[in-house]
DNA sequence: TCCTGTTCTTGACATATATCAAGAACATTT
DNA sequence: AAATGTTCTTGATATATGTCAAGAACAGGA
């Protein structure tokens, strides 16, 4: 159990990630940070969803990414020798996992499948469809990372659209 | 066992995923077509690797890929009802299948993180460095339409780059 | 309620990349 | 070897989106 507030970290840059969390209540999102030092969002995380570096928790790599808290947040933590005697012991947890992360692909894909070659506009429409919640529960300029645009063209997009 | 020869379809748009295809030798590719009619690749898939549309394969969904053979090949393939049989039956079977997604998730998420943001120069530099193989046994296009730019940038990229 | 900091919008301008077009290089088939 | 079909390169031009800048709207803290 652990408790985290707006702007904390949960992992940075250059750390080893040596836990999962689930999040019981509250909002996390995961992001790299370019050459030039933009933000580029690679996946948010509410109530009820795992968020982690699957890579580095599995290698023992320093990450890449930062994990950061986008609401005041209550999570449930375990630990990688925890996460391995859940493994061992209980076969109904490996189907869990497994489950998960089958599911957390799934997700992934159909988020490269939208990225590519759409325009603004048909990327904003297809996370309106897909992701609705994220419009109200993240601040634009997040989305906007997320959509791989920046914050004035996703601005211009809604202006259109009706958003 | 199933061979199958360039050009020849595994899946189709539309079609629903019955089979999880293990490619003992050749390479396949899966991709989505756009509503101006272009091809977007989500993934290549060489020897010793898995090539399936997991969506439509655990959902029974009909897909919106399509998976098409880019060398002759050789596969084995194995459908839902087996696939299941062998979840039951042979624990490490689960662990094994629950690594594969695993890496295939870490791996997505790289290709997520290196699509958001780069330029076209930055995205084939990272592709030289993380897949080189790729422009051994794939035509420019088809990589071109994976790094999500046209084919005329790529080439020029190229040129510059002293590729 | 005021104040400070964030987030969002709008405008003017710059630029990376797409598109269109044509030919060169290469492979495959007959 | 000729013929046909890919794949790749190069040039000219168009355009979607990024960048810079400034202010408006909004939120949270004092």
């Amino acid at each position: 159990p652990k408790r985290m507030l707006k702007r904390q970290f949960l992992l940075q840059e250059g750390d080893i990630c040596r836990e999962l969390a689930f999040i019981e209540k509250g909002a996390l999102y995961s992001y790299t940070v370019d050459s030039s030092g933009n933000k580029h969002v690679i996946r948010f995380a509410f109530d009820g969803w795992w968020m982690a570096n699957l890579h580095s928790f599995f290698t023992g790599k320093p990450t890449r990414l930062n994990i950061e808290v986008l609401e005041d947040s209550e999570l449930l933590v375990l630990d990688r020798k925890n996460h391995d005697v859940l493994l061992e012991e209980i076969p109904a947890y490996e189907r869990y996992h497994r489950i998960i992360v089958q599911n957390a692909y799934v997700a992934l894909q159909l988020r490269v499948e939208n990225a590519l070659g759409l325009t603004a506009e048909e990327k904003y429409a297809r996370l309106i469809e897909q992701n609705p919640e994220f419009m109200n529960r993240v601040p634009l300029n997040l989305v906007a990372s997320y959509l791989g645009m920046s914050p004035e063209t996703l601005s211009r997009v809604r202006g259109n659209f009706g958003g």
